[in-house]
Parts: C-alpha cells; sequence; structure tokens
DNA sequence: CGAGCGATTACCCGAAAGGGTGAATGGAAC
DNA sequence: GTTCCATTCACCCTTTCGGGTAATCGCTCG
C-alpha cells in the first residue's frame, strides 16, 4: 500500500504542545520510508515560522495551543501557501470548530485516539489531495449543516451570560438595551435550539462555539 | 541522576487510550536503563487486569477513558495493591478531579504539555515514594481548598440544570417538589459562588464537577 | 442520646427571564 | 437602489428564578 517508493519522501511539519504526542508521532513515522519529519513546533506562531521554511508537504497541526487558535493558524498558513496540506490532530472540539477548520483550509482530521497505522495513511491520503474525516467527526458535522451561526454581537451576549451575568448587567457591558439583550437572547435560543440561557451555554461549549 | 543503576528497573505500565501518546511515552522511556515499559492498556478494564499481572512498580493513567474514569479506576487498583504508585496523566480537569484522584490514592500529576525528561523524573520521584505536584496542578488546588463539596442530590440537579431543565421539570424527573428543587439550588449557588445558574453550571464543568 | 447534616417541604416576595409583536437604522450585497 | 440582515429598541405578558425564613424527618457520628 506504500506510495511515494521510489519518489521524494512526504515532508511532515508537526505543530503540536504536547511533547509526549509529538514524540509518538515521530516515533509513528520513523520506520516509514515515505515520509519524514521535517520539523516540529510547540505553539501557533513558531509553527508558521517553521513552515515558511521547511516547505513541509503535510503539516499536522493541533486546535488548541497557547498563543493561537489552531484555526487562525491554518488561515495564515493558507493564505500564504494556497496548496499547504494541513491535517488537523485534535480531541473532536465540536462541528463549528471542525467545520471553521475546513473552511479555512484544512484537509483532514485526526482524533488524538488515532492509531500509528491510521496516522501514516491520513498523512499518504492528505498528500495525495484526498480529504480525511473520521465518521464520528463526520457525524457531528452533520448534525448541524444549515443551522445558523451566531452573529458577532450574539457571541458577545452569550460569552457573558456564561459569565453569570443578568440581561441587565450585559445590557450596560455592552453599551446596549436591556431590550436589545433580550431580543439577542431570542435570536440566540433560537439558533442553538435551547431551551434556557443556561442551555444555551452548555450547547454552545458542546460545539465548539465558546469556550469556558 | 539516574538512580537503579544496578538494581531491577523500575517497572512501567501505561493506561491510555491515545495510541500516539503511548507511542510517545514509550519512546521516552526506551532509551533509560533504569525504567522499562512492562504493559499498555486502552482503557480502564483492561488496564486493571494488566496491573494484576504485570504488577508495575509505577502506572501512568489518564483521567478521561471510554469505559470508566480513571479515578474510579485508581480506586479499585489501590483497593487491592495499597503500595501501588499511580502518575495520572492528564490535562488538567478542576480541581475536583484532582483532588478525587490523591483522596483515591494518585501519587502524583502530570500535564500532557509534560516534557521526555520531566516524565522520566516524575516516574522516579513516584517510585521512590514522593508525591509529583505540577506548580499550575497545586495552584488550582489550593483556590479550592475547604470548599464544600455537592451533595449526591446536588450534583443530580446541577446535571438537569445543564441539561437546560426548569426547576419544575427537575423536581419532576426526581420525584421531589419544586421548592426542594429550589433549596438544592440555593446551596448549589452559595457553595459554587455562582451568580445564577447558568453560572454554576460553568464553575462546575471548570473545577471538573460535571460533565456535558 | 444529642448534635449535625442532608433531604425534604412550605410560604412570601421582588427580580429576572423569556415569549410575542412590531419597528427603526445602517451597512453590505445584489 | 432595493433587498437582506444585523443591530437596536419598545411594550406587553406570563413564567421562572432566586433570596429570606422556618420547619420536619432520618441518618450518622461522637
Amino acid at each position: 500500500m506504500s506510495a511515494n517508493i521510489s519518489a521524494r519522501p512526504i515532508r511532515v511539519l508537526a505543530i503540536d504542545d504536547h511533547p509526549l504526542l509529538r514524540e509518538g508521532i515521530a516515533s509513528a513515522l520513523a520506520d516509514q520510508a515515505d515520509m519524514t519529519l521535517v520539523g516540529e513546533a510547540v505553539d501557533a506562531r513558531t509553527g508558521i515560522e517553521q513552515f515558511r521554511r521547511v516547505r513541509p508537504d503535510v503539516t499536522l497541526m493541533d486546535l488548541q495551543m497557547p498563543d493561537m487558535s489552531g484555526i487562525e493558524a491554518i488561515r495564515i498558513i493558507r493564505e500564504e501557501f494556497t496548496d499547504a496540506r494541513i491535517l488537523v490532530l485534535t480531541t473532536f472540539q465540536g462541528d463549528v470548530q471542525v467545520s471553521g477548520a475546513l473552511r479555512h483550509g484544512a484537509s483532514g482530521f485526526l482524533l488524538k485516539g488515532t492509531l500509528r497505522k491510521e496516522l501514516r495513511d491520513a498523512i499518504r491520503a492528505v498528500h495525495a489531495g484526498r480529504r480525511v474525516i473520521p465518521p464520528e467527526v463526520a457525524v457531528g458535522l452533520a448534525e448541524h449543516v444549515g443551522d445558523e451561526t451566531l452573529s458577532l454581537r450574539e457571541l458577545e451576549v452569550l460569552r457573558s451570560v456564561a459569565g453569570g451575568n443578568a440581561n441587565k448587567s450585559i445590557a450596560a457591558e455592552l453599551g446596549i438595551s436591556e431590550d436589545t439583550v433580550k431580543a439577542h437572547m431570542k435570536s440566540i435560543l433560537a439558533k442553538l435550539d435551547a431551551r434556557d440561557r443556561t442551555h444555551a451555554v452548555v450547547m454552545a461549549v458542546k460545539r465548539g462555539i465558546i469556550e469556558i
């Protein structure tokens, strides 16, 4: 099944703030003739710098990193290098994170429960221009296709709600009337199909819309 | 710095459902003369079985596993083997998870951002009978020492609140009066120092008291 | 056995939430 | 320019929430 037998190996860059996981990736690639790990980075900023320097064929990227969201990093890289192949390596963070990453140019996903062989197959597939979406991720995505997204203002309101603020406080915080906050809340509840503000926060966290 | 130069090596068991991370652990231990990986398991059940079979000196255990909480697995192992040394390898899950693991016999913690060297030093320290608590974990713990814990009933109520249920629904669900639910809510808000039910759910999730 | 605690219920009260409806503004897209 | 949409605000109303206070019951731990 190994492609690239005689061709130059697939050059891989790993961007992840978990040293032991990077170690595992290195080990999974070490004995493969058709791929080689050409760089590692512990955060998004150095990851992007590394990308510019080594120009990897495939980049493995974590979504949660200390300095910047992986999605933002993907956007920046793909803006500069349109043909960059980026595989997101993460625990499932909700459909919104996933669709955001895909929208900004990710080529696929790998859950961290991935086996060595699955990792290697995914790298080859992505390098060959295919998309890699594990079934559980695809299902999570499918559950919310066509859902309306929250507006920026609605996100601000929802984050404040998650902080335990009443509509009146949120109104003061955002410099708008309480009635307006209520209007936003109505829209938020409808869009998230939530029963009350608490449920809305829970749904938003589950779906990767906000973090707490 | 390596202890155990002439003694028999420290026998290590790794229980974690992330294959690549286990690979990283294996790789970090591979070139160490004074320690050896004697077993691996992907879930708590087989992890406990493995423990009984190989009797490791030090066990590395993830807290989130598919079949059983790592804390429960720690309890079971320590009930049978009082002198088992267990190192919890996890992303920080909130003070309640941490204190629960310590209470049930964990010897220490390692965040998944741990370096190879830190992992090896921690294994040696735990094997020597010391506790290993990273500063950030200790700080998280310290912030809530002396806090009252939620009763079982309060947990049931809070989980239902997180599901978007009104007090009246919760009352029906639990077969008690709405006034009783309100009484529990008052206690929950006080114990978690939360401003409203939404805030209470957020705090509880952050602190590892409930999962969503 | 009394003290303490968890669980239960009741009542009163004001504040907050949320549903319905309608409407004005302003910017972006077409 | 007109349509679409986010944002803003208002008024109505009922339901729910949350604070205060007090009491009963049963279990456990000194």
